[in-house]
DNA sequence: TTAATAGTGTCTGTGAGACATTATGGT
DNA sequence: ACCATAATGTCTCACAGACACTATTAA
């Protein structure tokens, strides 16, 4: 039974647009936030029938990067009619942030590449809206760092708090204050009552992220 | 010239989804949280082509709901694949918050109607996925009003701090706490130097919003 | 005068920002 | 012994939460 409009017409009737879902994979290297370009351009595809807006992404990030086993999230759609001269293309974007040390193998494959996220001269040259995704993407992934340590888990446990303070300068561009970042922190992490050795120095006590979210966060 | 693909296929040769918009229009009515139903449904419509979803969104608030001049925010894309008997349709929700006068004339059109936004009762018996679209959208618009004095401009200026406050009670839900409410807002407000008459007990001083945003508001 | 509502004063606890000091390792 | 780095202590300021008190109007 297909359904029809007072028209007598079907959906297919009518004219549609294409949906694709574009992915800002970004990263840490080398003390830098980067996003990682397949062929020039944000992994993406076109939505396929019966799959979800996930699904695409997922498949995209497999197909065109290689990357596998993560969960982008949604960003919001963009829509500027003129944004693709192969026709009428809305893109759903979405963000990932993930472990350099994850991307490695994707990095070896033909055109798979990073480029430095937070340089302009870079994003006015990504093809369609391709460099406001990557923009709305280094946003939300920075409210996201100001709020928690490490919520993407890119350091490998147990860290130290000089370590996370190096990966939370990378990803907002800029210091966090030494006084506060710790305080705000280490009440957001569980130490392992261990320390480091080696290094110069006295050395650094370790910690690992919250396993649960205790009772107490979820009141008001 | 079209363009084609590897196959000589053009876009429109693989098969696409409908595209609909769907918006929360969101009010205060009679000191609760209020969504504006139109045939039952929230109002949305099909994107049509060479139209913005904003573009859409607006045509659909003129012609299923009478509502015009607003300006509403995209939230998120509802992608689930059963959503729709009708076949492949993905809806791109939105929010808006309008003063309950401007619906007065909206409501007097057959089949718009307001129901209360918080009522579970009521948003399981929407179709598709719109009870899910009007539960984001409530969370949308409370986030903004725990952060600034009636962002949407619901209040006739000048307003007492009283008004306001009945106000926020509504939209969140529970009533902020008195003192820290009073504090909170009145730097984000503009005193008018004048005070209410009428009415029992003390006159109000009256507020405005602020109009321009303080240079010292966007240094960190 | 009293009830009702608006507004002020102030005490306490918490946390940010800033800076000084101590601790603990390697060289 | 000295340097480098980690960690701690503490001072001040701002603000949230709480509560008591004063002010101004209508009835």
């Amino acid at each position: 039974m297909v359904w029809r409009d007072e028209h007598g017409k079907r959906l297919e009737d009518y004219p549609r647009p294409s949906v694709a879902v574009d992915t800002a994979v970004l990263t840490v290297d080398d003390g830098r936030l980067a996003v990682l370009l397949a062929g020039g351009a944000l992994p993406g595809t076109f939505l396929h029938p019966g799959e979800t807006l996930a699904d695409a992404v997922l498949r995209s990030l497999r197909d065109k990067a290689g990357v596998v086993g993560r969960s982008p999230r949604q960003l919001r759609v963009f829509d500027k009619p003129s944004r693709d001269p192969r026709g009428w293309v809305l893109s759903v974007a979405h963000v990932d942030m993930v472990p350099v040390a994850e991307l490695a193998a994707a990095l070896t494959h033909g055109g798979v590449r990073l480029a430095p996220a937070d340089d302009a001269s870079v994003l006015v040259g990504l093809p369609y809206e391709q460099g406001e995704i990557v923009a709305a993407a280094v946003e939300a992934v920075r409210a996201e760092y100001r709020a928690e340590p490490d919520p993407s888990a890119l350091l490998d446990e147990p860290f130290t708090l000089a370590e996370l303070r190096g990966l939370h300068t990378a990803v907002l561009g800029e210091e966090p204050m030494r006084d506060t970042f710790r305080r705000y922190m280490e009440a957001r992490l569980k130490s392992t009552g261990e320390t480091t050795d080696g290094g110069r120095g006295r050395p650094s006590r370790t910690w690992r992220r919250m396993s649960a979210i205790p009772a107490a966060a979820t009141r008001g």
